[in-house]
DNA sequence: CGCTGACCCTGACGGC
DNA sequence: TGCCGTCAGGGTCAGC
C-alpha cells in the first residue's frame, strides 16, 4: 500500500499517540523482514521515550534520546495503534507497547519492510545517499534537468530513482507524467528544462493532494479498520490501461519499464 | 557512474 | 474445486 502519501498519513496518525510516551515493551513475533529485526531491539527501546516521529523518504524514524527506530513499510506494511490486549492477527509481526495500554502494531504480509535501530549520531547507510524530499525547496525542475543530462533510461525510471528524488512511487510517477504530458518511456536526458519545471511542480502537486486525501481518513486512524478509502477514484492513468484517456478519449496504453507497469496516453503524452 | 534484471515474500485473481 | 502463471504500492544488489 504505501507510497509516500500513506507513509506521511501514517506518521501523522501515530505521532500524537507516540510523542512523549515511554516504550514499555517490544514483541517480535516474526523477525524475518527485508533485513532481520535486531535481536537487541527490545533492550534498546524499552524505557526510552519517543521524542518525535519523523519521515525521511518512505522511512519513519521514531526518535529517542539514544537513537531511532527506523521503520519501512515495504509494499504491504502498515502501522496501526491498537489496544494492547487486542490479539494479533496473521502477519502482525511486531508490537511496540507504549506506556498506557496502547500498542503500535506492525502488519506486513510480504515482509518487504524493515525494523532497524539507528544509534544517535549515526548515519544509517540506507539513508546516506537519498536524494531531496519531493515536497521540499531542495527539489525543483532544475534538479531534474541537471541530474538528467546524459541519461538514456526512461524518465519514469529516472524520477523513481531515490538518488534523484525520494518518495515518487509507481502510482504517482505515472500520474505526474500524465499530467505533465510526458511519455514515461522518453529518455530522461532528452527532456527540456521547461518540461522538467512542469514535471517537478506536478510531482509536488500530486503528492500533496494525495496526502490531503489521506488526511481525510486520519480521524479514524486509531481503531480504524485499516482500509482507508484511499484515492484510487482520483487516479487518471494508473490501473486504467485500455480505458479511455480522461483528456482525449483514446485508449490508454501500458508498457513495462523497470519491471513496473506504466500507463500512458500516446496522444497526450510525448 | 549508469543501467538492467534478479530477488526478497505472500496473496489475489484469471484461465483452464 | 484446484492448480498454475502472473501481478502487486517497495527497495537492494550483483554484474556488465
Amino acid at each position: 500500500m504505501p507510497e509516500l502519501p500513506e507513509v506521511e498519513t501514517t506518521r501523522r496518525g501515530v505521532e500524537p499517540h507516540c510523542v512523549g510516551r515511554a516504550i514499555a515493551g517490544v514483541v517480535v513475533r516474526e523477525p524475518r523482514l527485508r533485513w532481520p529485526v535486531p535481536n537487541q531491539l527490545a533492550t534498546l527501546l524499552v524505557g526510552q521515550i519517543i521524542e518525535s516521529v519523523e519521515r525521511r523518504a518512505k522511512y519513519l524514524l521514531f526518535r529517542t534520546q539514544t537513537g531511532s527506530l527506523l521503520v519501512h513499510l515495504g509494499m504491504s506494511g502498515s502501522l496501526r495503534l491498537v489496544d494492547a490486549d487486542a490479539s494479533p492477527a496473521r502477519h502482525d509481526h511486531i508490537d511496540v507497547l507504549l506506556d498506557d495500554e496502547v500498542c503500535l502494531r506492525y502488519h506486513d504480509p510480504r515482509r518487504f519492510g524493515c525494523f532497524l535501530w539507528l544509534g544517535a549520531g549515526e548515519n544509517h547507510p540506507l539513508l546516506a545517499h537519498l536524494g531531496p524530499e519531493p515536497l521540499s525547496s531542495q527539489f525543483d525542475g532544475d534538479v531534474l534537468y541537471q541530474r538528467s543530462r546524459g541519461r538514456k533510461s526512461p524518465v519514469k525510471n529516472f524520477i523513481m530513482d531515490g538518488k534523484v528524488v525520494v518518495g515518487v512511487g509507481n502510482i504517482y510517477a505515472n500520474e505526474a507524467l500524465f499530467i505533465s504530458g510526458i511519455r514515461p518511456d522518453r529518455a530522461a536526458g532528452r527532456i527540456s528544462a521547461a518540461r522538467y519545471q512542469r514535471l517537478a511542480k506536478n510531482i509536488k502537486q500530486v503528492l500533496t493532494s494525495a496526502i490531503d486525501q489521506g488526511g481525510t481518513t486520519l480521524r479514524d486512524f486509531v481503531g480504524g479498520d485499516g482500509s482507508p478509502g484511499y484515492f484510487a477514484q482520483r487516479l487518471l492513468v494508473y490501473g486504467r490501461a485500455g480505458q479511455p484517456c480522461t483528456c482525449c478519449d483514446a485508449a490508454l496504453r501500458e508498457v513495462r519499464l523497470g519491471q513496473r507497469s506504466s500507463v500512458f496516453c500516446a496522444t497526450c503524452q510525448r
